[in-house]
DNA sequence: TTCAGAACCGCACTGGTGGTACAGTACCTT
DNA sequence: AAGGTACTGTACCACCAGTGCGGTTCTGAA
């Protein structure tokens, strides 16, 4: 890797750390120079301002959940055939790796720029429709395959029931910092998994 | 009312309505302070710092929410005499309420506090804690209530089962911003609605 | 070996923001 | 008339994002 990019993952690594810790506007850039071992100057080098550092880290977030989510599901595919199966030990394996997080939840990028519309520009919340869109249509792929072997039990559009998804683990995480339960995220992906189970489950039974 | 507590409500007002729409941090003092026609140690005379002015938005945000929950499900009640059949018909109008709000989507002050841990002291967290845990307590009773009469057809917590109510509504919004779709939160609490119709009901049945 | 360009450093400065300090004043009640 | 409540006005401080710009070091290609 190049010097330059070499600097500027670093100035990420540091960043992230502290944003995920307290904030991203509790972030000082003074701060950020002084942890990655650079000067200012150094740091609008690398990023034309604060705005270019939270598109930085949004889109690596992104990248590294999406692959993290690829292999998830693709440890599911390789333990059933089943579609739902699939489905539910994906889940499954997704709680598991909540609860696995050590200290707790790391709290989600896209949460935090959501709920800060204003403080970022207009390339930022892109970025981050970008990914909430993605996310949707990677579970309602999921979905509609399932759908294709078990009917569901109560008729509920495909594309609400993907987003879903984003919205039990977004909603966990601000939920579980607000109560201080770690845990919380992890037992409502579970919810969502018993939501989905009897939604598609042919007879009712438990698991 | 007195001279001084209309200030402070107008300063709450001018307050809210701008943290709602740009978030707290993005909302300065000085825009408080010339919105509500006053000095800034006039602001300093009802508010010891920012800090307080938070808190003093989260409790009087709580007490509207609750009074709201309280009207909703009373309104459910007069509807009909089921336990589950409330709980569903509130859930309904809990929709149709997101859904009627002007302009979209108002987002919720608590997972604003949430996700700038940092940024409050520990009184405006204490408080964004109580206040979920009202929210808890309040669906459990409800959920208790239903499953005297209607066993649940998979086992789940109670406790979590009752928190999925906040996930859904605070995920909802969340991401009802990020990608700029004031309805997303309602369709979310219908699909909660459904999940716990699968979830209690006897036979399986659509409605 | 040279030399252009990329990757920085150093430093001074601006404007906005949260917050403090404190003296003075209008108003209202007793 | 007195005293508290509810402010106003002014001056000030520290911190932070961001700018400007000249200077320096490193690196790879010619």
């Amino acid at each position: 890797m190049a010097r330059g990019s070499q600097t500027r993952q670093r100035i990420m690594d540091v960043a992230q750390e502290a944003v995920l810790d307290k904030g991203f506007d509790a972030t000082s850039i003074d701060e950020i120079v002084a942890n990655a071992e650079i000067t200012k100057s150094g740091f609008f080098y690398h990023f034309r301002d604060k705005n270019a550092l939270a598109r930085a880290l949004i889109e690596r977030h992104i990248e590294i959940e999406d692959a993290l989510f690829d292999d998830l599901f693709e440890r599911a595919r390789e333990l059933s055939d089943d579609p739902l199966q699939q489905l539910l030990i994906g889940l499954k394996l997704l709680a598991e790796l909540l609860s696995d997080i050590p200290g707790g939840h790391p709290g989600c990028i896209v949460a935090t720029a959501a709920y800060q519309d204003r403080l970022f520009d207009n390339e930022v919340r892109e970025a981050n429709r970008r990914a909430v869109l993605g996310w949707r249509s990677r579970f309602r792929d999921m979905l509609e395959t399932v759908q294709q072997t078990y009917p569901m039990n109560e008729q509920v559009s495909l594309d609400h029931l993907a987003d879903m998804f984003s919205v039990v683990i977004e909603g966990g995480l601000v939920m579980a910092r607000a109560v201080n339960d770690p845990r919380l995220t992890e037992q409502q992906v579970l919810l969502l998994r018993s939501y989905l189970n009897l939604l598609f489950s042919p007879a009712s039974r438990s698991n």
